[in-house]
DNA sequence: AAGTGGTCTAGACCACCGA
DNA sequence: CGGTGGTCTAGACCACTTG
């Protein structure tokens, strides 16, 4: 008997919360899994028994599973069972800003607004933002700062009625918080990764030297109903800076 | 009448099949996209007829809907209907070796290995391996070319005892597909993506100079126990590579 | 008000795994 | 062989969006 073993940490749902019961399902289980009831690599009870102790169906079990396993908390195999995944699992890269990102990691970000302003459309922004080339475009680029440390530069292309933006809002709050207040619901990026060397302005705006490497991020934002929204191409310090992100395998 | 049009395509499904029902369907919904007979932006019919249609129950429509929204081709709203994602989604990073990504992307690759034997393991591969540090590790160092062009130095330690790799197989196939064929299943892994200049033994072998960007991805893979099976160093020539993703708001 | 997806139930049978 | 997750059904009620 001395094999992985089986937890049962303490139920309850709701039943008159607007909280889905899957919802409220797995948030206890990952609240178990952090706080160490459950330790990786320990065993779940099988899905029937869950469904017993929380008086729920087991298609209701298997939906909160799921949906740790989709964030990498948890592994199912069929046969065997579901166990807590040993690996720790990083948060990975979402549709969010740098801005919310270095909030979110505590550290304290501030922004300077380089420019501000509408532009015709180059050849290249018009093909992202899928506009005709010409029509004028806003065109946004800050310096985002941690302390006085240059971070990042970010050069930001959107399509002029999407949203009214001032420079002194975008001191104080991320560009994509600000979408979302304006009600627009981003759904889909398309993202490339790469490296280059500085240029002579870049080196200047992050106080670095011209040609030393650079992370680069471009990224072709979409709203809910598949329209363009936002062009990012930024790049950072990668002396600074750099992505992490978890896969999961399916 | 002139809202965006609802597309029927042809549907059949084979119950005897070992093909799961849902999956049968989402291989039909994503040809009919990916072809055009479903054009970005359409809308589907509801789950309800959807269900008729296909002589399948309603969960199971939804499976198979749900299957295509976490691929990022389908877009749900409630109360309006499921329609087909205008942005185009590029194939995400998943849990494939560069290798299989430059056979599936249709260039030829060819590896040469630099190196393939043991020795003690210092505190950085310990960790990431959680073997004790002075732990005996595999080494393996490849470059990797596509016709006579280097693309990438990959450095990677494995546990000695995992799988037994030859020179010759690490040359005619990519590391990861020789793991799955030795029962290794991955199933997480942690990346980190950045850049920094190219040191002159890196600049050498990847035929740039000295002090160019190079792009930098470090990886540790977990199989489905969550051992750590696999720690990558891997470092690409920024002139001719780079990282894409799609991400999908859940 | 009508139509949509979101959630939930209580069963059922099957495929795979390990002893 | 028993136990596990994987799939599937035929309903039900609810919340949200749009006209």
């Amino acid at each position: 008997m001395d094999r992985t073993a089986v937890h049962r940490p303490a139920v309850s749902v709701d039943r008159t919360s607007p909280v889905p019961l899957y919802f409220q399902v797995a948030q206890q289980l990952e609240a178990a899994i952090r706080d160490g009831g459950l330790p990786p690599g320990s065993r779940l009870e099988n899905e029937i028994l869950l469904a017993d102790r929380y008086g729920l169906s087991r298609p209701t079990i298997r939906q909160a599973i799921q949906h740790l396993v989709d964030k990498g908390l948890l592994v199912r195999k069929r046969g065997v069972g579901t166990q807590v995944v040993q690996a720790q699992v990083r948060r990975s890269i979402e549709l969010t800003s740098l801005y919310d990102d270095l909030l979110a990691s505590g550290r304290s970000p501030s922004t300077r607004v380089l420019e501000l302003g509408t532009l015709p459309a180059d050849d290249e922004v018009a093909r992202e933002l899928d506009v005709a080339p010409g029509t004028e475009v806003l065109r946004l680029r800050r310096l985002r700062l941690t302390g006085d440390e240059p971070l990042a530069l970010l050069t930001n292309y959107l399509p002029v009625d999407l949203v009214a933006l001032t420079a002194e809002d975008l001191a104080a709050r991320g560009l994509y918080e600000m979408l979302r207040t304006a009600g627009v619901n981003l759904r889909i990026a398309n993202q490339t990764i790469g490296a280059r060397g500085a240029t002579a302005i870049e080196a200047r705006l992050l106080d670095e030297r011209r040609g030393v490497p650079l992370l680069t991020m471009t990224r072709v934002a979409y709203d809910d109903k598949g329209r363009p929204v936002e062009y990012g191409c930024h790049v950072y310090r990668a002396s600074r800076y750099s992505f992490a992100l978890t896969l999961v395998e399916r």
